[in-house]
DNA sequence: ACAACGGATGAAAGCGTATTCATACTAAGG
DNA sequence: CCTTAGTATGAATACGCTTTCATCCGTTGT
């Protein structure tokens, strides 16, 4: 009479319920799953019998109010982007041996962006991955100063409060320009994305430092955006101008593939008329229409290294910030 | 004395910390921010500026205890995927000014389903999309069976108990099958991904159908898998058989990205020598090196289709089996 | 002027779990 | 056989929030 379980259509299983069909405490179902060896066999297995019978799963949401834990990390995409797709998912590979679950939260508007990063801290998440190029740094200290670990995936950080794992921008583009510089280029284009994001400016001064050494000019041309759409227009851009440079250094792959196509819409051949290098390793870099000179990005050990980072600083600061248990 | 604050690291703020700076009671803290109206406006302000002051934010995970709802939706995705990490960006677009989070669930492995799918109702989400096309029906089963609304996404539901949301497949491919047809095709091979798919079935049966109709032959090529690579090893079985089809259809994008390269490669033009079409629009089939003859799946209306009508379930059922508080 | 009503408020209960604390019990050592 | 250490266990508490319940106040209607 106190407790009719007819009435309640969908009230889901708790431990307690687990606890009296097992005719044990609540305590003793907590122990049994969390720390077996402190229950005696007879107990546990009578605990785990009720339990798959009842079709028990234990409550993440009461789990994280206890543990003051939620091993939940939050990640910030830009979800329209191929390569933060690819970035997501190589993420999410890593994340998950770990025991830890990403709670998507979309970067798709700059204006929404503030709305996202206040609404972080209210899912408790043990942590943060950053991925995505345009976030102000200001948004990223509010959570640093509230004691989240963060983390910022390719996105060089100037405030040295988060960690970031990325790839030597600089370096790679670097390499780009040695390679076109050695198979006799003289001019080059480069197509930047947007001024704003740190690893435009890191690949721009990679590929202008390397070609200034070889004596080679680079202009910059600003597409808008690291889009297919935008590459296909900074090709027209550079038709407009009436002169091709020798070789065209897109900032992304995803430009590069539209600059490629938009020059050899006007009937230049790519690679023979003119060379188009890329950067981050597209699965469609690959594809034989393109055959795309880029770097490849080692996205898994990228998303390995970062995730690694990023629980470690989880289950540490946790040690200290939340030993007073 | 009884609650030193220094002790404590980054005990976060709650709502008892925001009462006590604004000498109310932490019930009335919370009426300030969930239904202001029933607070007096001098004291509703007091609570707000001591919140801003402290850096209150509220912890959702308190609230989802106490609501019994987390306003979280699980979403399950092979990241892999072109396609569905496209689904997931609009899918994540249309949640948020719901005011619901996508908690994400990676499927890349087969096996690793299982815990996937026991591990969902762990976090009691309020609803869980199901955007894959290998999911066994019995998992899904076991969450409609604890109350839990589901929304499979492009996936045609066998058993009639999880919604689903998907472009009607077969009259798709019928429409591209029709194209062919009228354009004087008379042999189509059919590339299909993988057997055990809903949608590959589905498709094929659209294109065999209207294919019989004006009596043209149509095999079938089965690829193994929605991939570009599997495209291309299709081409090269399709070589080492001999005879080239007049057109083929590829059963997504993806794969056909791959027939085609892998049909110029060995010297024949796409589309003046064979014809290729795929399926889902994928923003790369109008890119110019490919200028794919696709069926665009209106992937925002289909997401938000689809979000409509879980949350709608998650709010209806909400009010009813929860209807005892 | 007093009863009746309604709105604002605080105290308290409950959501599901993990953990501390106290207790009952077992086994070992004298 | 009695003490002591150690272990298994249940009761109780805390986590942060929403909501009910009861209380207290000021208003209105008669």
């Amino acid at each position: 009479m106190k407790d009719d379980e007819a009435i309640h259509r969908h009230r889901s299983v708790t431990s307690l319920d687990v606890a009296r069909a097992a005719r044990v405490s609540q305590a003793t179902v907590s122990r049994a799953f969390n720390s077996p060896s402190r229950v005696t066999p007879d107990k546990r297995e009578r605990v785990y019998e009720s339990a798959s019978e009842l079709g028990y799963v234990p409550n993440a949401i009461g789990r994280s109010l206890s543990l003051q834990s939620s091993r939940i990390i939050a990640v910030v995409v830009p979800a329209a982007s191929e390569y933060y797709q690819h970035a997501l998912g190589a993420l999410a590979r890593h994340v998950i041996p770990k025991d830890y679950q990403l709670l998507l939260f979309e970067s798709f508007e700059a204006e929404h962006l503030e709305v996202v990063f206040t609404s972080i801290p209210r899912y408790h998440v043990d942590g943060v991955i950053v991925a995505s190029s345009l976030v102000p740094v200001v948004e990223v200290q509010s959570l640093v100063t509230r004691g989240l670990p963060v983390l910022m995936f390719n996105q060089e950080v100037d405030s040295g409060d988060a960690a970031s794992v990325s790839i030597d921008n600089e370096a790679g583009m670097r390499q780009l320009a040695g390679h076109l510089v050695e198979t006799g280029h003289r001019s080059v284009c480069f197509v930047g994305g947007m001024r704003a994001a740190g690893t435009d400016r890191a690949r721009y001064r990679g590929a202008c430092e390397r070609l200034a050494e070889a004596g080679v000019a680079c202009r910059y041309l600003l597409a808008g955006a690291y889009t297919y759409e935008a590459g296909l227009a900074a090709a027209e851009r550079m038709a407009e101008r009436g002169e091709w440079p020798e070789a065209v250094m897109a900032a992304s792959d995803a430009l590069a593939f539209g600059v490629m196509d938009g020059l050899r819409e006007r009937g230049l051949a790519v690679p023979d008329d003119i060379s188009v290098t890329g950067f981050d390793g597209l699965p469609q870099a690959a594809w034989n229409s393109y055959r795309l000179t880029t770097i490849e990005q080692p996205m898994d050990d990228l998303a390995r290294l970062g995730v690694e980072n990023l629980v470690d600083r989880i289950e540490n600061s946790h040690s200290t910030a939340a030993g007073h248990r």
